[in-house]
DNA sequence: TAGATTGTTAATCGATTAACAATC
DNA sequence: TAGATTGTTAATCGATTAACAATC
């Protein structure tokens, strides 16, 4: 009888953009806006729109369309944004520092407690305001804060020895920016980051372009 | 009667794994490889990746497997990674200067040919080897280039008119690191990165993660 | 030969799309 | 009322999974 929460990738891929523009026109100062509407925007179906917000149990009105604040507060709250969620990340260099500059992670409510390093010239020192710490403290705050994420933001071969040590402190997902594909225990889920796979879908969808254009 | 590439996107987000283990198994002097192997290591079903190969036309054979150089080459080529790509990039601040310094583009055969920014300070100097250009240049480099991919990574309210400029300059591929939703015509792709999509899937995983031990 | 592994064909499953009734 | 928009039910489509034959 517990409710299991089901989604898709693609789902949630599509939520955040409904929040961000329904956020806006709130902003503008609207109160409902349609399925059409959003769709419009971002070259959607509409049919799709409404799957999706019916599917994370908004309830819309025929000729009005759905409440723009009750869905972007469902939308947020599917999404894990109304509760603090806080990280670590090891490896601060040049994508580490970047990452810890990251400015869209507190307006989500995602917050990187610290940074962790080996170079003791780093450590010690603060990175866009974040402190940068030796790895021997990784065990005591995460357990102290209950940390259950990590980023993994060190080169390849040191992805799986992080991992091991992110672990054994008691995360439980690991967000893997190394291009190493690290073991894991069967309770500990890895979120593979690969920017150039990315890369790869924009071309292929350029590709793809091209190709209808003919 | 020209042969049309298909593909869904959760391939192009497997091939990658599948050629750098089989990558590393060639370096350690493996000669074939089979797909149980590659299943088991990347934590899929064997007949999934059986499918993904066969899909991008490589012919293996009973009791011995696929071979791995030949596997490798024919997903890079599917990849687009046999063929230099080049790219510009506008906003060299924290992310841009980022993503100028990241390895792991040219490892692939990517390559940022400049950076652009507006800021006087930082126009003319380098960053992690490449030059950054004033807004100005952008138009010229582009066409002189052939350039087809452009990365925005200004703040959301530049990221518009960045685009405006970019397509303006024959670009027809976007990759928009800004949380902004951006108009373009019919003929431009936009592959709109947000990282904090990433950590939600994530977030979410762990979450299915603790409802499957119940 | 026997057994491992691919290739092929069919079944399942879930996401997307379509059609249309309900309703404000 | 008429028309716009949601909600519901069914159809389609494609990806994944399964079953099993082919083959080295």
């Amino acid at each position: 009888m517990t409710p299991i929460t089901t989604f898709s990738i693609p789902l949630i891929r599509r939520l955040p953009q409904y929040h961000s523009f329904v956020e806006g026109l709130i902003r503008e100062g609207q109160l409902t806006v349609s399925s059409s509407a959003i769709a419009a925007h971002l070259n959607l179906d509409a049919i799709q729109v409404r799957k999706d917000i019916e599917h994370i149990g908004v309830i819309g009105r025929p000729r009005i369309g759905y409440d723009a604040r009750e869905l972007v507060k469902i939308i947020a709250e599917f999404l894990g944004w109304n509760n603090l969620n806080q990280l670590i990340l090891v490896g601060c260099g040049g994508l580490g520092s970047a990452l810890l500059g990251y400015g869209g992670f507190a307006r989500r409510n995602f917050e990187i407690v610290a940074g962790f390093d080996t170079d003791p010239v780093k450590v010690g020192t603060t990175i866009h305001g974040k402190s940068v710490l030796p790895l021997a403290k990784l065990d005591d705050l995460c357990r102290r804060l209950h940390i259950e994420m990590g980023i993994v933001a060190v080169p390849a071969d040191h992805a799986q020895e992080v991992v091991d040590l992110m672990i054994k402190a008691g995360i439980t997902g690991i967000w893997n920016f190394s291009p190493a594909a690290v073991n894991v225990p069967k309770n500990v889920v890895v979120q593979q980051e690969d920017i150039i796979t990315s890369l790869v879908i924009l071309q292929k969808n350029i590709q793809k372009q091209h190709e209808a254009a003919l």
